[in-house]
DNA sequence: GTCTATAAGCAGATAGAC
DNA sequence: GTCTATCTGCTTATAGAC
């Protein structure tokens, strides 16, 4: 039924967004049932597997999202280091107007399970790379060498990654600006 | 007595080094208790605000040991681009060989207690500043404009942080590997 | 100062009625 | 397919003996 499917994605939207806010551990089944307004059978029949279940498909929706964040900006800009830089910024806005992390980083997510959970490890090294080769992809169709591009689009990656963790820890978005202003100095196509 | 302080010394170690590998959340007093041998009326006494008490202090000594192992490498080689990329190049040897972090990052116990813990998160701040500094302090002494050592200071340590997220997520150590090798592009004296 | 026993609550998971 | 009631085990924290 079409109510099935409403529920289903209404427990992994919930969850999505509790994941990604305060991590897996901190997150208790309760408290998404809560949000979802569905009982706890009914979590356990979507997801027979239980939490991790439920977090795989969390930390899927919540690649999508990103990706669809950043593909946005890497379409609408014709010049791949101001897209880049475009995208770094809004983060850094985002970070200073809400002070936290929504279709942004799964960092903690990543961080909590790489060693305790194989599937979720995988899961969140795979929209890793996605983003990546997002950032490569659109060097390439620039003109940049393969190799180096593919390097680049890690090192980029991870940028943003740890200019996420530092904006969030220190409450405003300025790390996020000072890695912007840096792309220039890495990319030279 | 002697006892005493070796007794609070050895929850904090156990308490800093699980708080890195697996989080906040994750860790149960119940599992520090095992691992330090002492019973849980002993961990209150030390600690009467309880766990958070007990985090603030393991943050700051791991804060400490990462310290550390960074001004060693800053100290010992002499071209600041040199040391910071052998800093770098090293932690991705570790992660290599043991998938897993020790005296690396607070990234995971930041991510976790941002929102729940002004204590935690200020403490986490003071770290990241602290590691940025670091960095900054080094350029300036090599001859570098003080504002841009800041500046990239905190880009520094943004990558650092990042590219241990990302390498212990892909279980090696390139991404951090490929941001080494974009040092000497950023820095320019 | 150290240690034991226990409290009170929440976690993830399950059985079974409807 | 949906919902309720419940189980087991773990969590942080405390009371009080020694």
């Amino acid at each position: 039924m079409s109510n099935k499917v409403n529920t289903k994605e209404k427990f992994i939207e919930t969850a999505s967004r509790l994941f990604e806010l305060k991590g897996y551990n901190a997150t208790g089944l309760n408290e998404i049932l809560a949000e979802s307004g569905a009982p706890k059978g009914s979590l356990y029949y979507h997801f027979p597997k239980g939490k991790e279940q439920l977090a795989l498909e969390s930390i899927n929706l919540a690649g999508e999202k990103i990706k669809a964040n950043l593909q946005k900006n890497l379409e609408s800009i014709k010049d791949p280091v101001e897209a880049i830089i475009f995208n770094m910024e809004h983060l850094a806005q985002v970070i200073d107007n809400e002070q936290k992390t929504r279709d942004m980083s799964i960092s903690l997510l990543a961080l909590e399970t790489y060693l305790t959970s194989e599937v979720l490890r995988g899961a969140c090294e795979e929209v890793f790379m996605t983003l990546e080769n997002m950032y490569s992809e659109r060097l390439i169709e620039a003109g940049m060498n393969r190799e180096k591009a593919y390097e680049l689009g890690c090192v980029i990656g991870a940028m943003m990654e740890g200019g996420i963790t530092l904006s969030l820890t220190k409450k405003n978005g300025n790390p996020l600006r000072l890695i912007a202003k840096q792309i220039p100095n890495l990319i030279s196509i």
